[in-house]
DNA sequence: CCATTCTTTCAGTATTTACTGAAAGATGGA
DNA sequence: TCCATCTTTCAGTAAATACTGAAAGAATGG
């Protein structure tokens, strides 16, 4: 089947590289921060090229653009859809699938937030009390519950405990209210301080 | 030299095991969020124990109970103390040193908080300014600043550069104030919402 | 139904990251 | 000064992670 040219006045090509170089720029740095936040580069690349871009592309423009492999590209993809914060999108009389990435940066931090909180943070919070259960007097008697290394303990506990209630609270906050809750929390962050 | 025993009541060897296992549960876990987060497994599990047993430690206290290396405890040691939520502490009469971890977990998260935006936000930031202006007016020409691809590159570097400049604001108001700013921001988060 | 086009999977491999242990380097006491 | 004790460094190695490419699996059109 024969496609239609899109039809858009095409950038004269020292414009064109400048472009693509300014945002390789962007992709390579995004795929560095990727890195050192536990994710793996390819990924934050693709979607930092998908959201760049601002325009859906295909499997194959992404490995041909990235340098990568079609399982690579495949795998990366379904997994920043899993994530939410990129799409698939079929095209009109295209057989192959598009993905194009969210606009807002606001919804796109609330959407990894609220998955990493689930994932990460949810677990340490049931061991953290898991651990404290086995410390307190029921488990292992009033007297040796006052034993001084015992408190100790249970006190560092406690105190991430504490700790970790209170951020989960606060991302309850950006969790769904994306970018409008966000900007709600700035405003009146900046207000108060 | 002899070194006088630490003059206190033991606990009964159960509940030592007990107090042990708890402590190693939580380590363990501790351990395996940081790596998701890009933070070494075992670097993650020495603070984890340095926080929980909320004593001084020497490397051969943590050599043994997380069964590392030497070489492996020193750089780990080294690199908590450079993150500041580890200190090194010399007891006198004793030769080696001890390391203990902050007891302040606010304090810890503000520390935390703080390095990594100056090493990982800040470049990024640094980037995408340098991208957009890579394609302002000035550097590619009026003409082909008004290109449709240089328009949508330019404004989700614009849609980006809006959030970290936010985010950064908001942890600059965790960064210094720890505690009492954190319990604080929390206070005022849950009465406007 | 087959042929074509596109997608997914995964065993094998490459790359990166983490760890060890031994040797060199400090530090402090005698 | 030397000796003993403790710390750091780093080349070599082990382990974990990421990537490839080929083969199998879907989906679509004829």
């Amino acid at each position: 089947m024969v496609v239609a040219e899109t039809p858009r006045a095409n950038l004269p090509p020292a414009v064109q590289r400048q472009l693509q170089t300014a945002q390789d720029l962007f992709i390579r740095r995004w795929g560095e921060m990727g890195q050192t936040w536990g994710i793996n580069r390819t990924m934050a690349e693709i979607h930092a090229l998908l959201y760049v871009v601002a325009e859906p592309l295909c499997t194959d423009d992404v490995m041909e653009r990235l340098h990568i492999s079609r399982g690579n590209a495949s795998m990366s993809l379904r997994a920043l859809c899993d994530w939410g914060i990129v799409r698939r999108l079929h095209k009109l009389g295209e057989r192959r699938e598009f993905f194009e990435s969210l606009s807002d940066v606001w919804d796109m931090f609330s959407l990894i937030t609220a998955e990493r909180k689930r994932r990460e943070m949810d677990p340490v919070l049931e061991t953290i009390k898991q651990c404290r259960r086995m410390l307190d007097e029921q488990s292992i008697g009033k007297q040796a519950a006052r034993g001084r290394e015992v408190q100790l303990t249970r006190q560092r506990l406690a105190g991430m405990e504490e700790f970790m209630e209170v951020t989960n609270k606060i991302f309850q906050q950006f969790i769904g209210n994306a970018r409008s809750g966000l900007t709600r929390v700035v405003r009146v962050l900046l207000k108060a301080f």
